[in-house]
DNA sequence: TTACAAAATTGTAATCATTATAATTTAACA
DNA sequence: TGTTAAATTATAATGATTACAATTTTGTAA
């Protein structure tokens, strides 16, 4: 069974083939696309998919924790697919979005709060190693 | 003179009414509310005030850095004054954002990275203490 | 298999935050 | 006080996302 089939099954969703390729998608390319991106690209191979097919696809397997939403940029949302905690480095100039590996250790203290906690997300913003040198 | 019109001059930003209300309601305000609820509130003692009058004001407060805006939740952007760096907690039930006062000790690893960081943002999304008492 | 119910897909229209525009007004400074 | 650049205003436009209703497909049970 393919690995993509085989996390919606273990999710109780139903395997559809759109939401097979975008998972599929999400997991083969680590640019953290958006859902445009996604459409857009899937499209191609599939002409008759529907941009809200997209988003629902999307919904549906953030809902199940399967992927993550990321709000780095603040006009449009970026996917990544679950794994290992990470972080996110946003560049103001060409709005790429970098991988950083590193947690914080601080996050255990959160259960002090009381709130219970579900998603932790840490985003740096600036410029880019290679827009900086562009810049220069 | 009043610790706006100072912060605006220290900044060589013109001084007008808007920038200083809109600059008063973050400090007195630490709810952080989004340009509507700004504009709202704004509007009751100011009718004349326009919409666009906030998302300026609240665009040249924050490429001076005095103010920063929050993209937690993904469909709006919320804003806070610059302090200390802190982090927030966004209850996905009632929407409201929470101040969380630790900070990551690894963010300093950033350097090695050659990217220039600006800003670090800390996002932790759940459910609230209020939220969790009255689901239950 | 075949049939059924629930859920997914589709295309279109609607929504909502934000941005663009152009005319008018105001702040800063000589 | 007059001038100039920048801020304000109202309105229109944009762009990401969501709502909706008709159609198709999936999973399951006869």
């Amino acid at each position: 069974m393919e690995k993509y089939v085989k996390i919606l099954k273990d999710n109780n969703m139903k395997i559809t083939s759109h939401r097979i390729n975008v998972l599929r998608y999400l997991d083969k390319h680590c640019t953290h696309p958006t859902a445009d991106q996604i459409y857009t690209d899937l499209k191609t191979n599939n002409p008759s998919l529907s941009k809200t097919t997209v988003y629902n696809a999307l919904d549906a397997l953030e809902s199940h924790g399967i992927i993550q939403a990321i709000t780095i940029s603040g006009s449009e949302l970026h996917y990544d697919i679950t794994h290992e905690m990470h972080h996110h480095f946003y560049c103001k100039k060409c709005g790429k979005i970098i991988d950083i590996e590193f947690c914080c250790p601080n996050i255990n203290k959160m259960s002090e709060y009381g709130h219970e906690v579900e998603e932790v997300h840490g985003y740096i913003k600036g410029i880019c190693k290679k827009c900086i040198k562009k810049g220069s």
